[in-house]
DNA sequence: ACCTGAACACCGTTCAAGT
DNA sequence: ACCTGAACACCGTTCAAGT
């Protein structure tokens, strides 16, 4: 009933099971079980758990796929670039903790990193200065990206401390507090720190 | 030799493992072999393994204290409550990870939002709009403080594709290219990001 | 109230043996 | 070249039994 094993299969097996269950859930028992094979093969195959997790993440980060700016000023292609990375990446929402894991970032934002250094290019800034903006968009857009998941993971925020910040805040400020218990619409949060970032970065 | 077990003496056991050699040497075997006492009488104590790391990174939040802002302007006195609060995340390292699994951002932020809605109510905010200003601060602290993390456990870059960019724009850019073929200089790369932040922040 | 050892159901990995 | 079962050294957790 089952394909031949391959490394191939054995890839397929443990994307669906990641994507599926979550990374915790790709045990190598359970993958042979899915498989129908002895877990001993898939050693055979991919070597161990760490090669495997490694050769999964290196899979997904290669079907990222470029990304295409849009948008009239520099600046605000930038900013669209930043959006299509954010949203790429929380497609894939087990894929960002695995590479956070693995240290892979770096890897995980050359698409982007390619399409950023043509628009800060056009915005007319040049060698280290450039590079300071790109890096800067994309430690703003990995970092958001981790903070959101870890946020939607949270174990809905400990009760017993509402209004943390003191009620003598609270009381000249009602406003604030209320926006601050709240939830977050992450969605602006992102796109209006990413404008302030790009803005303060392109015109000093 | 060991003092009596008690619900104290396992925290402070387990924040000295977690310490010296990280999470993932934190078992509940190797923490009674440390304590000279039985497994069991750990789970007699705190329960499980999961609600004894929630009680440890709910103490090492507790001692992080509150942050004391420098500077003049408003804008520099919130880029200084920034640095205060990286720095001392980076002085646990373990723990932001700790943090980051069990999604407990928000707490960890908590002595630094005082200190920020204090800034920002300085800098003439009110209400929603001030509440946006913290929180995306927030968000570009613990994110920048995530991918460096993120950056140090990195498995030393992987060669073979030295300048992914592309040769074209190496040779347009060359100063670009090597700047991001290079090491990042962080603490500079987190100032000048956060800087700009709040310039574009508070001033549009 | 506190501590214990034995046992259970899981892990990842190795290895010698099969075809 | 590929697959196998048995075994090893680990896990977290439960439980009945001790004092």
């Amino acid at each position: 009933m089952t394909r031949p094993v391959s490394r191939e299969t054995v890839l397929d097996a443990a994307g669906a099971l990641v994507r599926q269950h979550g990374p915790d859930a790709l045990t190598m028992r359970r993958l042979a079980a899915e498989l129908g094979t002895a877990v001993t093969s898939i050693y055979w195959h991919v070597g161990n758990r760490e090669s495997l997790l490694d050769a999964l993440v290196e899979r997904t980060v290669a079907d990222l796929g470029e990304i295409r700016p849009t948008g009239r000023t520099p600046a605000a292609r930038v900013v669209s670039v930043a959006r299509v990375l954010r949203r790429q990446l929380r497609e894939h929402p087990h894929l960002i903790a695995m590479v956070h894991e693995r240290g892979l970032t770096e890897r995980m934002f050359m698409p982007a990193q390619r399409a950023l250094v043509r628009e800060v290019h056009a915005a007319g800034l040049r060698g280290a200065r450039a590079a300071r903006v790109v890096r800067a968009v994309q430690f703003q857009v990995v970092g958001h990206v981790l903070v959101e998941r870890n946020r939607e993971r949270a174990p809905a925020q400990r009760p017993g401390e509402e209004e943390p910040w003191g009620a003598r805040t609270a009381e000249r400020d009602p406003a604030l507090a209320r926006a601050l218990a709240g939830p977050v619409d992450t969605e602006r949060l992102f796109t209006a720190s990413v404008k302030a970032l790009v803005a303060g970065l392109l015109t000093p």
